[in-house]
DNA sequence: CTGGATGCAAACTCTTTGCATGCAT
DNA sequence: ATGCATGCAAAGAGTTTGCATCCAG
């Protein structure tokens, strides 16, 4: 099993799009670099408004594609926490969700769970398997406390 | 902990129902019956169409609702499976699922995983988890072998 | 009776698509 | 020069909301 590197600047980025034939646009490197600097889970609108302000005139389906392209790429990865938007975040370490049914807040969540037997039994029904998504849903601290 | 009883028949329904002060309907009594008797995961539309034939005029925004509360009593799950349209399913046993992302089919996927260590880890947050659901997605056998 | 539940229609949000132009290669 | 990537606009899908009517309690 090949591990793949991890994509973190631009220099990355820009390796792994050339490795691919694929062309290094201003859009896609500052979209890449919008996102990691957030470092939290943002909508495609509000990484539209974060890059705009660097690079005028960039469109939400650039925005999108980008993003498509940089999961593919793992530079980043897509939360579906079921309440309206997708979000992203920046690829790298595996951790979990957790999602407020009441305001939306989306948290990271470090349970040291190991998915590997959900990899496993998908494998066992003939699936291939990428990844497996564990989202905790439930009240966040400010919403319990009403 | 108490443990909630499991709403199974038409009599379970209609007791959770009026223990709740919330009023007996047709409407609920069929919506629920067609979710069990499919045993699979419907959208909303195809549970529409299940129960157009047993009570004719039943609308859209009154399946939505219905699986709502469906839900709320545990009667019901909702599976964000990602891929366009929301999934619901008869509450009951617990699993996983599985996300084809080529074809979006959605299997169910029984891992054996414990959800504790994840909903522990948001108690130790300050948060009040309901539930945790996992969803590995990749490539169905059908279009892996593609 | 009385108010919660329903049906209809329309609004709303987010995401994707089509097409002409532009720029990386 | 070549064709992939972009921007714009619009379509599309799914879900939710508003309001008048209806029926369970």
């Amino acid at each position: 099993m090949l591990a793949k590197m991890s994509i973190q600047t631009d220099a990355d980025l820009s390796a792994a799009l050339r490795a691919r034939g694929q062309r290094v646009t201003s859009q896609r490197l500052v979209i890449h670099r919008a996102l990691r600097e957030l470092e939290r889970h943002v909508t495609a609108d509000e990484l539209l408004s974060a890059v705009s302000g660097r690079l005028p005139g960039v469109s939400l389906p650039t925005v999108y594609a980008t993003l498509d392209l940089l999961e593919d790429l793992g530079a980043a990865r897509r939360i579906n926490a079921g309440g309206g938007a997708l979000l992203y975040e920046a690829g790298g370490d595996e951790h979990q969700h957790f999602v407020c049914e009441r305001c939306g807040r989306v948290e990271d969540l470090h349970t040291g769970l190991n998915a590997r037997a959900a990899l496993q039994a998908a494998r066992n029904r003939g699936f291939e398997p990428h990844r497996a998504d564990l989202v905790v849903s439930g009240l966040c601290a400010d919403c319990a406390s009403r």
